[in-house]
DNA sequence: AATACTGTTGAGCAGATGATCTTTAAATGC
DNA sequence: GCATTTAAAGATCATCTGCTCAACAGTATT
């Protein structure tokens, strides 16, 4: 290969600064394209490509991360962090309202938070790949959103159908499988999803003879 | 590096036969192997590791695929083949049988086949890779099994919502997520996914008012 | 304007990886 | 028993990839 160096580039695609940004600003931005490209193309992806994103030599990357494991890292926690928003329990819990607005609530705004294609891939990569973070969420999930959901739908329950936490689960799946068909297998999304969230729940509280109003 | 050599691993692991098969034999040996190896490890695991596994030489396989490439379209081939069994769109639609009997009958064989640790995985990292055969078999099942699906649930829905393909979709990715939990994000399988089906199946058929004896 | 500081580059190493090609040896036919 | 055929091994190449390090150059301070 002839002088073939890991030049910055010289792009015209970002027509903005070149050198010398303050570290934290450069780390930033290094671990934002990281996510965009480690979404794109997984976790295997090579560092001097992401630096041809980035405008900038390969070995700079190096400087703020010291191997490309800790690079991933500082994606995982980019993207995990402050996916499940701390007050969600006891906003599910609040039975002055109806469960269903409730759950409409919920799954519209947690929705528009994963139906994102680069939560949606990052998260099913590392699912993959068997990254302990991914597990964790999902436990995480499971006690301090789907649990409590199943006491509610239990507390309202009035058919003799006893609510499990399967129940809850494939209700949280038919839904995410909504983003998972659009960013992983990119199938053309539904018209309108927030009409399939809603008739997703109503099919759950339906099953457990739930009035809408209650 | 002192004379590292892709010796074929003398093992001891597999006692069975070591040299000179039959090449059609051979050739499946590493295509069965290749199923399992890349379903673990994904599509960019390397060939050398896949021959230590096999009890061979690395440039063995390059005797059976001139490339990789081509030995991970046998890998598809191998996998993705007699997933859709191709009388379950006329089961689907006999009429003589109750909707319920008939959806629980596809879904018990159906999941049978894709709750599977190698399929799962390998169709999600073939998703996520945008690996065309991964669309066309989703784009196959919604015309051939989900559309066919619906129309049985408009002969038969009683209540005033209108069935939708995106009902259907919902159905089928609860269902799906019961494997995707258990095989990609390797949490613990559910005590009877039969039971779980069955319910989800119920709550489906429940949304539009129509009577399991149907 | 000279100096010190430090963000960034450029060159390159070591090991990994897909692929090639020559050599070895097991099976088959005579 | 010998020759022929060909599956498999062994050696090696070219390229890729994570990572290191010395040299360079923008910026701020005095």
């Amino acid at each position: 290969m002839d002088g073939q160096t890991d030049s910055p580039a010289l792009d015209g695609e970002e027509g903005v600064a070149r050198k010398r940004l303050p570290p934290a600003e450069r780390r930033q931005q290094i671990v934002d394209e990281a996510v965009r490209f480690f979404a794109e193309v997984g976790l295997e992806g090579n560092t001097r490509e992401l630096a041809r994103r980035l405008g900038v030599t390969q070995s700079l990357i190096f400087n703020y991360f010291a191997t490309k494991e800790e690079l991933i890292e500082a994606v995982y926690e980019k993207v995990y962090i402050g996916r499940l928003a701390p007050d969600w329990p006891e906003r599910l819990t609040d039975r002055s309202l109806p469960l269903r607005e409730r759950l409409i609530a919920f799954y519209t705004e947690y929705s528009s938070l994963i139906f994102e294609r680069e939560w949606m891939r990052i998260f099913m990569f590392s699912g993959l790949a068997g990254v302990s973070l991914n597990q964790r969420y999902l436990e995480h999930l499971g006690n301090v959103i789907l649990r409590p959901l199943l006491a509610e739908t239990e507390a309202l329950a009035s058919s003799d159908r006893i609510p499990r936490m399967e129940d809850v689960w494939n209700l949280h799946g038919g839904i995410v499988y909504i983003g998972i068909r659009q960013h992983i297998y990119r199938m053309p999304q539904p018209a309108k999803p927030q009409d399939e969230i809603a008739r997703a729940i109503d099919k759950y509280l339906m099953y457990f003879g739930i009035n809408f109003e209650d």
